[in-house]
DNA sequence: CTCACTGCAAAGAATTTGCACTGAA
DNA sequence: TTCAGTGCAAATTCTTTGCAGTGAG
């Protein structure tokens, strides 16, 4: 909920670039690379660096309020986390990223995996690829 | 099973260099960079060059014989698919990657997201991350 | 007041491209 | 013979670092 909040109770600083930043992603429908968040930061906050973009990034993924999603393309891109554990569906179409809860599915196949491997699963990287309804209709 | 006969029926040639790579990967317990395998393969075939690693990566992920691995850490790794559907689970301690069975425990998550978001789901993404049997031993 | 945060310039990786030559089919 | 495949060098991203100035707490 209050992403400045969780900024303060770890003992980061509220600063215009880091407002910039998450006002951005507050408002971006699709995860975004570091460049077009800066590209779209900076009328926002216009002494914003690229550099600062990225270090800022780094700490909100830490803080976990972002969420790092990958990209065959190459780069990485960037979108909301929403509080507790979710997972994202990508839309090949329009890039649209949606969130779904995690599912207790994942839970039963996390189990038959510690058996069959022996590993102490500790974490998971689940992403969706598909086509959103918008994109599924008209050509 | 025999990646040279899936080389040739795509239309792709069979070269020294493909063989290098692949030669590499079929003995790798972990997932490699480019430039692992590049160093790796150099030995096998001198006049590899690392452009022709990533094109040649390109090529054998494309045809389904390697699966690419996402690595926070910035670059990717790649790792021999077998033939089947499978998802990978990485060892935390000492880099090595487990293939494990899909699952249909993945089916059932997908139907509930199609249901609940109204996508479509082409494909996914499913990566483990934990501790194998000899990690978690106390050394 | 302090020290986390920032911008800038520059360095460092990772990956791609242009081009002429080579060799698999 | 023919064109996919290749090596090299150079160009492009993408991302990180060093450093001194600035401002949030």
């Amino acid at each position: 909920m209050d992403w400045e909040r969780t900024l303060a109770r770890a003992g980061r600083r509220l600063t215009a670039s880091r407002r910039a930043v998450m006002q951005v992603l507050l408002e971006a429908a699709v995860p975004l690379s570091p460049q077009a968040i800066y590209e779209r930061a900076r009328p926002l906050h216009p002494p914003l660096g690229l550099v600062t973009v990225y270090r800022t990034l780094d700490v909100l993924v830490e803080l976990g309020l972002l969420r790092r999603v990958h990209r065959d393309g190459g780069c990485h891109g960037y979108v909301l986390a929403s509080p507790g554990h979710s997972h994202t569906i990508l839309c090949r179409g329009c890039g649209q990223a949606v969130e779904f809860p995690g599912g207790e599915d994942l839970d039963g196949l996390v189990a038959q995996v510690q058996q069959a491997t022996g590993f102490r699963v500790e974490g998971h990287l689940l992403q969706l690829v598909g086509l959103c309804p918008a994109c599924r209709s008209p050509r």
